[in-house]
DNA sequence: GCCAGCTAGTTGAGGATGTCAAGGTTCCAC
DNA sequence: GTGGAACCTTGACATCCTCAACTAGCTGGC
């Protein structure tokens, strides 16, 4: 639980104000693109989730997107209507393994590069304050 | 619009990822912090967006939550129908302006307190830290 | 061995968000 | 005036999300 600072000093605001603006509009531009590979962004998330190497059950996926069970029956179903993903059954046979396809494995590369790709207002950036950015939030997520 | 840098160097791509997370925590513990007010995102971004002296227009409040005009009719109605928002005729008679109301503006408060507030490790960050940030993502946005 | 209770996943109901197409009012330019 | 444009709403449909109830399968204690 992130809990949130209600009072925090004016230039952690403004830090803070600077980089939700930042997080929407790569959220929109995100979302646009995916528009093209006909996916929603829970679809990618979860596309991203499912490593080639490592199938994950249903109920894991449901833990690392944050949702309950039922909600990831709905989301692997679409998934699996366009030949992206496979259900299995696992050694429980109560346990449903979810494997990527072909066509999964090669949509879930774009997928993570589209993911993985700063915006330009990060790219462009002088390399300098680049590796200040990344050393600062290395050391902000490190609590 | 915001275009990706596919091919971005290493330390952009390492500061996107963490700002990446930083903002999907956040995103949560946002998103339980608003369950509380029962408030939806979408509904507390509309909120935010309504101050208190300048009321909006139905379509200038779809373009600036990025969505059709149909789909703010339905926002709007739930929140009209929890007496936090009226619809008053403008001169225009086609336009229906959007107004807080005392209990909406009291909420409005609350909630841009809330999307205002650092995470905790924003907020941790030794001053320096935070100044540096401040600056280079104002750096990063100014293009 | 057997059964009570737990776990995994699905189903169905219901709500919010989002798109699109169609329609009603109102305005404005000609 | 009248035709077209602008603004909003409505209805149909899809997705996402939760909750409650259900089925199938596993497991531990007797």
């Amino acid at each position: 639980m992130t809990s949130l600072a209600t009072s925090a000093p004016p230039v952690a605001r403004e830090a803070w104000k600077l980089l939700f603006e930042l997080a929407r509009t790569k959220h929109r531009s995100l979302t646009a693109a995916l528009v093209e590979l006909e996916l929603t962004a829970v679809q990618a998330h979860a596309l991203r989730l499912l490593e080639p190497e490592r199938p994950l059950a249903m109920s894991e996926l449901a833990d690392v997107l944050h949702c309950h069970a039922s909600n990831v029956t709905g989301i692997v179903d679409r998934l699996e209507a366009r030949g992206l993903v496979e259900r299995r059954a696992g050694r429980d046979r109560r346990v449903k393994t979810l494997a990527l396809t072909k066509d999964g494995g090669r949509l879930r590369e774009r997928v993570v590069e589209l993911l993985a790709a700063p915006p330009l207002e990060i790219a462009g950036l002088p390399a300098a304050d680049q590796r200040a950015l990344r050393d600062i939030l290395a050391r902000a997520l490190q609590r």
